[in-house]
DNA sequence: AATACTGGCAACCGCGAGAAA
DNA sequence: GTTTCTCGCGGTTGCCAGTAT
C-alpha cells in the first residue's frame, strides 16, 4: 500500500506566493500558532498544500528571519559546519540563528562552492582539489582570476582548514549582512509579534537594528492596510 | 533593440524518521 | 509489531532579473 500524498493536490495552486496568501498564512499562525501543517491551508482559506504552506513560513514569513546575504562570520561558520556535517543543511541552520537551511543551502551551492574550488578545495572534502598548494601554482586557475586584482598574494601554505587565512582573504568580497523582514512582516507592528511564543533563544528581535526600525517605518504605510 | 545566456533564489518533489493509532 | 500519517530534510527544478552578444 502506497504512501497517501500529504494533500489532495486537485485545485491546489501552486508557484510563486501572493502578496495575500503571505497575509493570510500570515495572520493565521500569527493567531494560531504552528500546528497541524496539514490543516492550515484550509483554516486559512489557501488554495496551497500544507507542506506549501509550511515551507513559505519557515523559509520566508517567519518573522524571526534574518534576510540578506551571509556575512563573512556566518559564512566562515557554514565552511566549518559543512565540514564537519557535510550536507545537513538543517543542522548547519540551526547554529546560525535567522538563516534557513534553504537559504545556506543555496548559498552554499551559488557562492561558497565556486570559491572553494576557485581557492583549490574540494567543496566536498574540504581537502586541496590537488596535492600541490592552491592557487598560486594551479595552472588552470591564475591567482589573478582568483583573488582579483586589487589582493596581494597569498600564502602558498593554503591550509586544508577554511577558516584559515585564505578565507579572510576574500573577505572584501562580502558585503555585510543587510537583515530586513520579509516584506509581508512588515505588514506587521513589532508589537504584534509580543507573546508569540517562538521557542527559539535566537530570537532576533533583540537585534532588530535601528536600520531595519527605520525601515519598517518606511514601510509604515502598509500598515495602513489593516 | 532583440535575443541568448547565466546566476540566484523561491518553491516543489520524493523520501525517511518518528509519532500515533 | 504493524500500519498509517505527519513533518522535516535534502536534492532538484523552474522562474526571473541581470548581463553579454
Amino acid at each position: 500500500m502506497g504512501r497517501q500524498p500529504c494533500c489532495d493536490k486537485v485545485g491546489l495552486k501552486k508557484g510563486p506566493w501572493t502578496a495575500e496568501e503571505d497575509e493570510k498564512l500570515i495572520t493565521f499562525i500569527l493567531t494560531n500558532g504552528q500546528c497541524c501543517w496539514r490543516a492550515v491551508p484550509k483554516l486559512a482559506g489557501l488554495l496551497r498544500c500544507g507542506k506549501s504552506c509550511r515551507l513559505r513560513w519557515t523559509n520566508y514569513l517567519r518573522p524571526d528571519l534574518k534576510r540578506g546575504l551571509l556575512s563573512d562570520d556566518e559564512e566562515q561558520m557554514v565552511i566549518e559546519l559543512h565540514s564537519q556535517l557535510g550536507n545537513r543543511w538543517s543542522k548547519i541552520a540551526s547554529h546560525l540563528p535567522g538563516r534557513t537551511d534553504n537559504e545556506i543551502k543555496n548559498h552554499w551551492n551559488t557562492h561558497i562552492k565556486k570559491k572553494l574550488r576557485k581557492m583549490g578545495i574540494d567543496p566536498v572534502t574540504h581537502k586541496p582539489l590537488r596535492e600541490e598548494p592552491c592557487l598560486h601554482s594551479s595552472p588552470q586557475v591564475p591567482a589573478e582570476q582568483v583573488e582579483g586584482k586589487n589582493t596581494t598574494s597569498i600564502s602558498a601554505t593554503c591550509s586544508v582548514s577554511p577558516s584559515s587565512s585564505c578565507f579572510s582573504e576574500k573577505a572584501e568580497e562580502i558585503q555585510l549582512p543587510r537583515m530586513e523582514w520579509p516584506e509581508s512582516a512588515y505588514l506587521y507592528g513589532l508589537d504584534d509579534l509580543g507573546g508569540w511564543d517562538f521557542t527559539s533563544d535566537h530570537l532576533l528581535l533583540d537585534s532588530f537594528s535601528q536600520c531595519q526600525r527605520a525601515a519598517l517605518d518606511q514601510e509604515s504605510w502598509k500598515f495602513e492596510l489593516f
